[in-house]
DNA sequence: GAGTGGTCTAGACCACGGT
DNA sequence: CCGTGGTCTAGACCACTCT
């Protein structure tokens, strides 16, 4: 019999808890329920606490649990589907979009915006700060960046800056007829600004969507919004496509 | 004098051992160069391995670096820009998408598939899997679900697995007119065999895309596309935007 | 103050890629 | 074989939240 090799094909032990704690997720705990703390899991487990983390972090990305210091971990619920603005649409924040203006200054554009709008690196722009919101929960923060020749009517000088600014700047966008956007997704890592916003911790992943609205042959904003990756899946809503959000993901809910 | 208090507002040191790095990368290093091991690194900056390498964890995530067991870890390329299918356009894979097809087999839905495809729990539908490429890296990994219904000129019997067979089922998919797409995005990590494929070890995160194909009101097929989160950015071209792509990030390449 | 998750340490061994 | 990144341990202290 010699030695049991016990089928350990050398998975690792933090990815084989990952899998058990996922099955018990499904069966043995409802959305919002607190699980044990990382120290009795990981005794109970039998592992070390850093290699518990490392599961729990897993899951945590894949918005399966939810964790906060001071209070613990709790089962997250399904992600929340965020629709990014349909194409033909035009500006976001119009319907029931929920963007809320926050704040409305002027400075330099970060040199890759700036090549995106087609202006000197160091020019300086009018930088809109709104905030995203789903059911009372924050899952985006963004900047728009607009250069002041796309919104000639107003007065750079006027920098009073606050949410009544920002809603002026946005009545004046609506204004412009836009030929369409571009858009793309990407991994980031929260900004501590953003964080903030976003009520987590700095570092925490997050979805970046960058769009360039295109008016008359030329880029006249670039929006940067980062959205929460643990919280959102967006959703894109082609076309004559009936958006049917699939939330009907059912998890168990014993 | 007492205790100097030397500005240290409490930011963690894997944070601001991040921030220096990335600048060092910006300044000092050039795409492709390799870095200094970890450990040399840690003992440099003066932090455990553990903490050091929580700082590059990140810088991975954010795709500024690319670590392989055994080599080393060396600076990454600015991500490529894949051009997720545009609006109008129908089935990926026409044009210079660069699918390949791998195999063809039949077999159960995942539960989730299932009802967004309007079939029975656990009924066996068609399988494809795919691999996308640009310059030569593998950069997705996607499962197409066709249920039988949607391809009525496919005998199931005929489970001759294999990319031939796979052809077949996607010349006759390209038969079928489309209404439209559903789109979400969400980050997830890789599966054991999506990792495979993607070169990747399992857990990577990636970007999970759900598709969902309309045809004469119904779903006609689901794919479920990972692209690998560190190299990848997903561009959406809207109606008629001119797609550009802005990979002039220009990162100094002293 | 008690309890939680977040950070950090200083080790150890393993799996992998090249030589 | 050696050097690399990947996993794991058993502690410690800190920052936060709630009571």
């Amino acid at each position: 019999m010699g030695t049991t090799q016990l089928e350990s094909v050398q998975e690792p032990k933090y990815w084989h808890l990952k899998t058990v704690l996922s099955e018990a997720l499904d069966s043995d705990f409802a959305v919002g329920e607190v699980l044990p703390n990382e120290r009795d899991l990981a005794a109970r487990f039998g592992v070390a606490r850093a290699t518990l983390r490392q599961a729990l972090e897993q899951l945590e990305l894949e918005g399966r649990l939810q964790r906060r210091r001071g209070v613990g971990t709790t089962v997250a619920p399904p992600r929340v589907g965020v629709a990014v603005a349909n194409a033909q649409h035009g500006w976001s924040g119009d319907a029931d979009e929920a963007w809320q203006p926050v704040e409305c200054t002027v400075g330099a554009a970060p040199a890759m915006v700036a090549t995106a709008l087609g202006v000197d690196a160091g020019e300086t722009v009018h930088v809109v700060r709104r905030i995203r919101a789903t059911q009372g929960q924050a899952v985006a923060a963004e900047l728009l960046y607009v250069p002041a020749s796309s919104v000639p009517e107003l007065s750079v000088i006027d920098a009073a800056s606050g949410p009544a600014r920002a809603r002026g700047l946005l009545r004046e966008l609506h204004r412009l007829e836009l030929d369409g956007q571009d858009r793309s997704v990407e991994l980031g890592s929260a900004r501590a600004d953003d964080a903030k916003e976003l009520d987590r911790l700095p570092g925490a992943p997050v979805l970046v969507v960058t769009t360039r609205y295109l008016a008359a042959r030329s880029t006249v904003a670039v929006s940067v919004a980062t959205y929460r990756a643990d919280t959102c899946r967006l959703t894109f809503g082609d076309s004559g496509a009936l958006e049917i959000s699939h939330d009907a993901q059912e998890r168990k809910a014993s």
